[in-house]
DNA sequence: GTCTATATCTCGATAGAC
DNA sequence: GTCTATCGAGATATAGAC
């Protein structure tokens, strides 16, 4: 009985994470996710009481998976260039497997997102997103010995995610450009996108 | 006669614009350009004939708003690290007047976005997109003269554009952050974030 | 728990008078 | 060119049988 229930609630679940990531929000539709469940639609009012609910679930799960997965890298001891080019390497390959989820975030995040705005807070209390908090601490360190220059870690963060998320934001308009010289071979530019970031920034904190 | 149609025309495509952008061409809502317009819903259709051709109207404006406008600093003669710190500065300063412009250009990018692709090429062949051209260009001819060390140079506007672009999109998780430890001045953050992508990306790629 | 059938609502689009 | 009134598609949500 219990298996049951998981097991259907499960199969709502995943089917509305696919939509909701593929669609958004606003345009995901409730009987898409029924199809897929291949569940009937009122079972999704059932186990979800309406879209905003399911949503809202849809929307925790997908933010801690990008966010609540890389930051051990920064409380193991080891160099902060280590630390740093695992980091740029493990965050790109996660999206690579998932490259819809930058722009589903981004939705959230463009719609005002009450949605987030809860649940930010929340996850940082919880020790769920301690990202930034890590990040932050072992740059300052890498910083006092001398291993990387005087920068604010805030902002290394920030340019360290921005120029390794955006590529997958912004890969209609690269590929527009670069189909216009040649030919586009994706794999071999986000292996090139991983030693170029981690090139630039290493080199552009470097005592 | 001709006056008056243009200015109800234009009185619409304003209201258009600041709907769509606020929120997206799913998002926005045919009645609410109406009203911003203080005109009636039945207008909209005379003069674009749906909701699909008035999106792609006013998308087509916002990119090239974005796009079209800070190209010159690459057409000028000066050092290379001079136009990318007025470039920075003003891409910058372009999005603080216009913050929610990445988010809708994002979304769009994020729905297969018939509507871009159909655009860009025609963008680049009318020489109304040469942003990445140029770029370009400029940047291999200082890699030739030794002023900066080779990188792909179509890695490094992705990487400054990204850098530049990031907080814009994820500006309620920064505020979420720097509010757990203090004050969140975001007009400071702005300007130091100028002067740390410059300094990153020229010390990254100095000779 | 699961289904069918349907209520209810929102929204883009149009018809037709002026 | 501009308005009022309304249609009709498509979506969420619920009632009620099994």
């Amino acid at each position: 009985m219990g298996k049951d229930n998981r097991s259907t609630e499960e199969k709502i679940f995943r089917a509305a994470m696919t939509e909701f990531i593929d669609k958004g929000r606003h345009g995901a539709r409730m009987q898409e996710i029924a199809d897929r469940a291949e569940i009937n639609k009122a079972m999704l009012h059932y186990y979800f009481r309406n879209k905003e609910q399911l949503y809202s679930h849809v929307f925790q799960t997908v933010f801690l998976k990008v966010f609540g997965s890389l930051h051990h890298l920064f409380e193991q001891e080891m160099p902060f260039s280590v630390s740093l080019r695992l980091f740029i390497d493990g965050y790109i390959d996660l999206i690579k497997s998932n490259p819809k989820i930058p722009a589903f975030i981004m939705r959230e995040l463009s719609e005002g997102g009450e949605v987030i705005r809860a649940l930010i807070p929340r996850l940082v209390k919880a020790e769920q997103f301690m990202l930034p908090g890590l990040f932050m601490r072992r740059a300052g360190e890498a910083m006092e010995k001398g291993e990387i220059r005087r920068v604010d870690p805030l902002q290394l963060l920030m340019t360290v995610i921005g120029a390794g998320v955006y590529f997958f934001l912004a890969e209609p308009m690269v590929k527009g450009v670069m189909e216009t010289t040649g030919a586009y071979d994706r794999e071999r530019f986000l292996q090139e996108r991983k030693k170029h970031i981690y090139d630039i920034i290493i080199n552009g904190i470097k005592s």
